[in-house]
DNA sequence: GTCTGATGTGTAACCGGTTACATATGGACG
DNA sequence: CGTCCATATGTAACCGGTTACACATCAGAC
């Protein structure tokens, strides 16, 4: 603020026009070696820091993305934002953090805001983004990319790990280890993930002569969830021995609700969540999950964005990362009877 | 971006000057009523919204304001996030997100940053502000606020909560309950945080013949910390009784390290963590904790700042929160031996 | 010797707002 | 009736960059 200097001071000093310092600046058009010399030498002179907002007024670039998410405090996101931030960052970008409650209403009114501010794009992470907001966000020309989630009949620039296949191979490992009747806590439908994962299981064990449609049943994602939905499922079915619960905040609210009742993890259920949060590590017994690489996620989100800023494209594309089982203690093989 | 109305095309829709336009559209100066109408109406025709960088470039203001914290994936930011951009949000602001992961270096070149983008204050969350920059932000005029840190010798704008209050209340619960020996693992000593709670801890034991100065052991702040200081702490004394982690992460630790070790909780230990942060209900036996109001203190960062931004006011203030006890399984009432 | 294209630089318009200043009107007041 | 001030509006400069376009120089090609 104090007498900042600006284009005009330098190019004065340097005895030059403003538009020799600009490519001096951008490095572009044409600028002698010795010109761009005594411009370097006035800008160091004057401490001079170009603007960023009148750069961004004139050249429709801000250097600014930004950040929809349901709900930072959600253990999902920090790693996800942090994954995001860092690679912004390291590519010249600035990141603002939305949260959007999953608030179709506070979404929209965000991404006025957000236009307005000429952010150069705009990453989603919340689950409210519907047909017509993504018909919009086409037609705007905005640059966007949708983490983890898929919208329906539109084809965007989507990034999300396999959740079929790591519902199976979850499930897998609880059969791998010896359980004879496995339950399935799913999440809210809406989301691809949770449709996904729940799909992955019942493909896994509809061939088995336990298989029931009642053991599965809805969650919220959240750890109240989690913990509701095992008291239900327990009243259905206390004989279930294994339970794959849609994400790890509801397999640690499984994990406390059997803790409640006096049942043992993994001896006399095992428990298998989702995501890889790492409070899967703190948890009392440590909880087996799968993966998702969510730093990762967060971090090519941010490259791809940036990418399709810089180049232009406005291309659809899928970017589908790899899960992993982690095993820990609350599937630790049992021995068998 | 697409053929966006400007304020001209209002004027001249509206039959009028582009700074009867301005006018309308912040408020101040004489319109008459009439007038008025017509440039609403045209505003509305043309679905005209105002520009917020050629607004930031004329009148200085932004709309924005950043957030510069360690790691947005520590769980202790991710609340504290939320209170602000909310508050934030409420206010007409949007929220920049800058993880520093505590290096000087990385928050001065974010500082740099911020101050080309002109974003209108920052708050810090961060550990590294030393002095040089204080006093170079303060020259600055950008209005800023500190959370949670005070700098030594430098009156600034600092919210935090009583943190050696806090310390006192954990001991002295602990004593409440029967212990009879209590430990403290502390935080890094450059942190005022952990200053205050290790003399808070110190002060409301120094009195009693079991007290050692042996009995306070560092750590980093984080889950290993407290894993790491457990194990150093019970080859020194093996016979304690209580423990005061410096905050909920090391408490986690502290549990996860007695859980390893066969030790019960609370019946051979108890233990007490700080700050509040919700893995402290996941865990397992549940933390007792001396809660800080996480949100609200971000809440009232935002807020004390936004209003310095809207007033000029440069004043330092300090505005100290309330924390309180909550007890949980970690600290339930042994039966006195 | 002229033409052409690469190189180098400056002028001024433009991005889309805000606002200082000038100008005009009309009622109140001495 | 002249003065003064509140009301109302327009003109144009300004914020600090980018860039289209014009112009100049110079080397190499024909």
């Amino acid at each position: 603020m104090k007498g900042m200097a600006t284009i005009r001071d330098v190019a004065k000093l340097a005895g030059v026009s403003v538009a020799t310092v600009s490519r001096v600046l951008n490095k572009n058009g044409y600028v002698n070696k010795e010109t761009e010399q005594k411009v370097v030498k006035a800008m160091q002179q004057l401490q001079y820091e170009p603007n960023a907002v009148a750069r961004g007024l004139a050249g429709k670039q801000t250097g600014t993305i930004a950040l929809i998410l349901p709900d930072i405090s959600n253990p999902f996101f920090p790693e996800l934002a942090r994954g995001i931030e860092d690679a912004a960052q390291r590519l010249g970008f600035t990141v603002i953090l939305c949260n959007s409650d999953d608030q179709g209403q506070k979404e929209k009114s965000y991404i006025e805001v957000l236009r307005k501010k000429y952010v150069d794009g705009i990453i989603f992470a919340s689950n409210t983004l519907g047909q017509e907001e993504v018909v919009q966000m086409k037609q705007s020309s905005l640059p966007f990319v949708i983490l983890d989630r898929a919208v329906a009949n539109q084809v965007c620039t989507v990034i999300r790990c396999n959740n079929y296949e790591g519902a199976k191979m979850a499930v897998q490992h609880l059969l791998d280890i010896g359980c004879q009747k496995i339950a399935h806590i799913y999440g809210p439908q809406e989301l691809i993930t949770a449709r996904e994962r729940l799909r992955g299981y019942e493909e896994t064990v509809k061939g088995f002569p336990w298989y029931s449609p009642s053991l599965m049943v809805p969650g919220s994602f959240r750890f109240d969830g989690g913990l509701q939905a095992v008291e239900e499922l327990l009243r259905l079915h206390p004989d279930v021995d294994g339970i794959f619960a849609g994400n790890d905040l509801m397999a640690l609210g499984v994990l406390k609700g059997l803790k409640r009742k006096g049942i043992a993890v993994p001896d006399q259920i095992a428990v298998c969540g989702f995501d890889g949060i790492s409070l899967t590590e703190i948890a009392e017994p440590e909880l087996t999950t799968v993966a998702q690489p969510i730093y990762e996620m967060g971090a090519m989100a941010a490259e791809v964005l940036i990418k399709k800023i810089k180049t232009g494209d406005t291309n659809p594309g899928l970017f589908e990362l790899e899960v992993r089982l982690i095993q820990r203690d609350s599937t630790r093989k049992r021995v068998r009877g």
